[in-house]
RNA sequence: UGGGAUGUCGCCAAGCGGUAAGGCACCAGACUUUGACUCUGGUAUUCGUAGGUUCGAAUCCUGCCAUCCCAG
């Protein structure tokens, strides 16, 4: 495996440079940066920021720097459908699609067809094998910064050219590395929100690039009584609290919201909570389904502890999840994914 | 047009002569490779308005304005 050509998926920032270190020794690697950007102006200036640390940390590695452009597909596939899910009432992430579509679908294809057999990533997750030889997804090491949750997309054939080299350590090794390579350059940014939307504002984007006209529409009380006017259903989400412009005197909350009646209602914290749901969209990872019900830990939103459930298959691609304990503010969407104990046993979208 | 009631931050609302609580909303920051939640901090020199009483008024008095209710 180690005389294998290995690409290494480059952002610019810390993780990935110090991933491009530890991937690259001892066999022949590359850098690689994903062009994403389709519009202009600052948000764009970074991108090209991004691509020349990223070059810079490659120079510094001695390792061969590319740029991919796939901001056709990821437009296509990741921007499209987070616009598409938030008119059609639902609260996407992005991220999971980018990870399936993106970084382990078409940049990988990148890497194949430069001559790469393997892509490496920053990613705070590790893969592993079993006894028959079936790749594992198992949780970071580091559990604060763990990110096998965006990761459960990821089929066999991915996981056989994917290494994660960050997925023992600990961030502040991470950083401390870093530090002794000479890498403080890209040691700035942390995180930002929606990586494609530049202001945090994605109600906004979701108007400008979709060309989307806000439909004002009803808040409504659970009991069907209007309570005030919304600025159109893609600016809320369920659970949410802030940004309602609505004083009711104790805090209110989406409970839940209707793309077909363009209505939003609003309650209490006490009507969020879910027990049952059902996902779609399947993936597994040690099998390739469930044949019968299972007692796992599941996670209904990517910052959230993995909680008991009981899962069952109830389709070729559907699934229910009973949790133990009913879990706050559960959004179509958003992906559920399964563990047990570190193992990612694979998950879905939320319906 | 008579009679009654009320006017304190965007909304609700304490205060009842001693120098503007609180909640909601809002804003900022923290957290964060999604949306949220959460946490921390901030937000009325001013109490419908004009005068008066008083050492001192949002609090007492008077006029005016506005809103609401009951009469007709």
């Amino acid at each position: 495996m180690m005389n294998e050509k290995i690409m290494i998926a480059m952002s610019g920032g810390v993780d990935s440079a110090v991933s491009a270190l530890l991937a690259g020794r001892g066999r022949e690697a590359a850098g690689v940066t994903m062009q994403l950007s389709f519009t202009p102006g600052k948000h764009a200036e970074a991108a090209i920021k991004d691509i020349e640390d990223a070059k810079k940390t490659c120079g510094m590695l001695g390792i061969p720097h590319f740029v991919a452009n796939l901001s056709d597909s990821f437009k296509e596939k990741v921007v499209k459908a987070f616009i598409k899910a938030y008119l059609d009432g639902k609260t996407p992430n992005p991220c999971i699609d980018c990870n399936k579509e993106i970084k382990f679908g078409a940049l990988l294809h990148f890497a194949k067809e430069h001559g790469y057999d393997r892509i490496a990533t920053g990613h705070y997750a590790q893969v592993e094998r079993d006894a028959n030889g079936r790749f594992l997804l198992r949780r970071a090491k580091d559990t604060a910064k763990d990110q096998s949750y965006v990761l459960y997309t990821l089929t066999q054939e991915m996981l056989s050219s994917v290494e994660f080299p960050l997925g023992t350590m600990s961030k502040c090794e991470v950083r401390e590395l870093a530090a002794k390579n000479g890498f403080e350059a890209a040691s700035r940014r942390e995180s930002q929100d929606i990586c494609f939307i530049p202001d945090g504002d994605y109600a906004k984007f979701i108007e400008d690039f979709g060309a989307v006209v806000p439909k004002p529409g009803a808040f409504l009380s659970p009991d069907g009584r209007v309570l005030g006017e919304h600025r159109g259903i893609i600016h809320y989400t369920i659970g949410q609290r802030k940004g309602l412009g609505i004083a009711l005197g104790k805090p209110a909350f989406v409970v839940s919201k209707s793309a077909h009646d363009n209505t939003v209602t609003l309650g209490e914290n006490e009507n969020l909570f879910t027990r049952r749901l059902t996902i779609t969209n399947l993936n597994f990872i040690p099998f390739d389904s469930v044949t019968s019900p299972l007692k796992l830990l599941a996670k209904a939103r990517y910052r959230q502890e993995a909680a008991p459930a009981r899962v069952e298959q109830t389709g070729k691609d559907e699934m229910i999840v009973e949790f133990d304990e009913p879990q706050r503010a559960v959004s179509p969407g958003q992906s559920l994914v399964l563990y047990d104990g570190d193992i990612v046993v694979g998950g879905g979208k939320i319906q």
